[in-house]
DNA sequence: CAAATCCGTTGCTTTTTTTGCACCGGTAAG
DNA sequence: CTTACCGGTGCAAAAAAAGCAACGGATTTG
């Protein structure tokens, strides 16, 4: 769109750090770029960038206004896409930032029957750790998040949530599959694959060793959970996940069963947005799917009627 | 700015109702508001204007990007505003739309109250009704609404809300001004001057008449507060306002009481603001001085401790 | 029914704005 | 010191926007 090319100029440079290299990046030439910047900051009636020696960086007034920018943008798209949605043809794009435990069955089901009714919308999925997720929520690069244990900062809107214990992960013919109800101790017991430290399993794994004076010692750990998933099928050991990421059922080579133990502390599945945008219409849509999904999923899977 | 002015011709072209009279208000020819038009529609994806044998029309896309031109110029006065707040100077415009009864007294006051802590604010009082208030913040026309028993509609968002009853007025010499209480049926005894019937006061006069059978017929009927303060003193009859807007003493010639009467409901005045928008420093500092007035005086004339 | 009016639109020329190029002065690192 | 990189500026070229004049269509008016 032409009249935001200025934004776009001055987001370059923001990013770039120097007016040279931004207009490398946007095919132009330094005196353009500078003129333009220039030009706005005299209309805008104050200076958006630091002059350093080296470069440009935005000043307070800069962050501002670089928000005021990402804002319009994202508003900008979400009428575009009210208006295609006028004219009878849904179409739009959907950007979702999620955790990894979402990848192997509930995303691409719920994707896959979101287009099956609506052939035009396309998707972006982002795999993020819960601090990242809510980081790109701010910046408009995502239009949804879904993940384990958020942070919780104060932009995060809060569309949903499930509980989600933490679950052992095992291999059909390991001695804890016999287990009817599985402690942590027992676990511990045995060695184990866990995800790295910023992640939420890991970090309520982390709070229950403590509290129960238990020392958590993996084999290996590792940021993939895909990788926990197949490793505990190589080597008897144990790994922990979350259960909607997990398939029980007979023919299945793993087991898993969440942990029972008054030490450990189940999480939570968030669904949540920026707060306070308003979403284009495709992602409003696919994030009301998400919902009753999910309320589904906690009836069947936990016996349990979410809340909100 | 410079890279509005497309915006701005919208604008133009949606209220003068056809190109060629826009181009006139926007001194340029009709060719270049055309061109300018016809290309933003190839970028937007969609065609803004319905084309009719007359002129131009914004079709429905149209209303909605209208609607976020406007929402999109209020959110830039409130970043240059955060702007020059952060420099120090506190510096900006509020625009308030508020109802009569708050000319005499309140607003003066508060206006001059403010003004003398920030010099460098400027403000812009329109005088409308309950229903034009509303429309105008909506159409972000004003930053703020005072106004009595407003029509609610959905987009107001309420800041506060202090009861104001019904009170007759009349002059000091009336032989109303001896009776300790009021009642409708009293003041009805004597000739009447009354606002018209798209305030709030008349219409809950007109209730409180209607449910106690009785009917309302004014001598005078005006849609200016001033005149009825004014006229009361000249002939002897009963004008009705609400306190906010009427000084009492012994040296005014000019007596008023509160109705107290089991048909006549008391109203109320409210505060409020386009819902969503967050409002200019200026705008905001201000209402919540409002708010802060609106509550002592509440205590203070009311003895009240108004909510929220 | 025809003339007049008002509309949006378009080809072409002119004007204005933006860009590219070359170069300046200044700062920081090697 | 030299070298490299930075933002900023004067001037000419290029690109974008505006102005002008005219066309075809629809409505109103005489």
């Amino acid at each position: 769109m032409r009249h935001l090319q200025t934004f776009r100029l001055i987001e370059a440079v923001s990013k770039a750090g120097s007016i040279r290299r931004a207009a490398e990046d946007m095919n132009l030439t330094a005196s353009a770029v500078n003129r333009r910047i220039r030009n706005f900051e005299d209309e805008f009636g104050s200076e958006i960038f630091e002059r350093l020696p080296r470069g440009m960086r935005l000043n307070p007034a800069g962050e501002l206004l670089m928000h005021h920018i990402r804002q319009q943008r994202m508003d900008l798209a979400r009428l575009q896409s009210q208006v295609a949605d006028l004219s009878g043809e849904r179409r739009g794009h959907v950007t979702i930032g999620c955790s990894q435990a979402l990848l192997p069955y509930f995303i691409p089901e719920e994707i896959s029957r979101y287009r099956r009714e609506h052939p035009g919308v396309t998707f972006s999925v982002v795999v993020r750790d819960r601090e990242q997720a809510e980081q790109d929520l701010a910046r408009f690069q995502t239009d949804l998040a879904l993940v384990f244990e958020p942070v919780h900062m104060v932009e995060f809107e809060v569309l949903h949530i499930i509980p989600q214990p933490v679950c052992a992960v095992f291999a059909a013919d390991h001695p804890l599959a016999a287990k009817k109800v599985l402690r942590l101790r027992d676990c511990l017991a045995y060695p184990c694959i866990l995800p790295s430290s910023r992640y939420g399993v890991r970090h309520l794994l982390e709070m229950a060793a403590r509290r129960s004076n238990m020392m958590l010692s993996p084999r290996v750990e590792t940021e993939s959970f895909e990788l926990i998933r197949h490793y505990v099928l190589k080597e008897a050991c144990i790994g922990f996940q979350i259960p909607i990421g997990l398939k029980s059922g007979p023919g299945e080579p793993m087991r898993y069963r969440a942990l029972s133990d008054r030490f450990m502390d189940g999480g939570n599945l968030f669904l949540g947005q920026m707060k306070g945008r308003s979403l284009p219409v495709a992602s409003a849509r696919f994030a009301l799917q998400l919902v009753e999904s999910l309320n589904r999923y906690a009836l069947k899977e936990l016996g349990i009627t979410a809340v909100t």
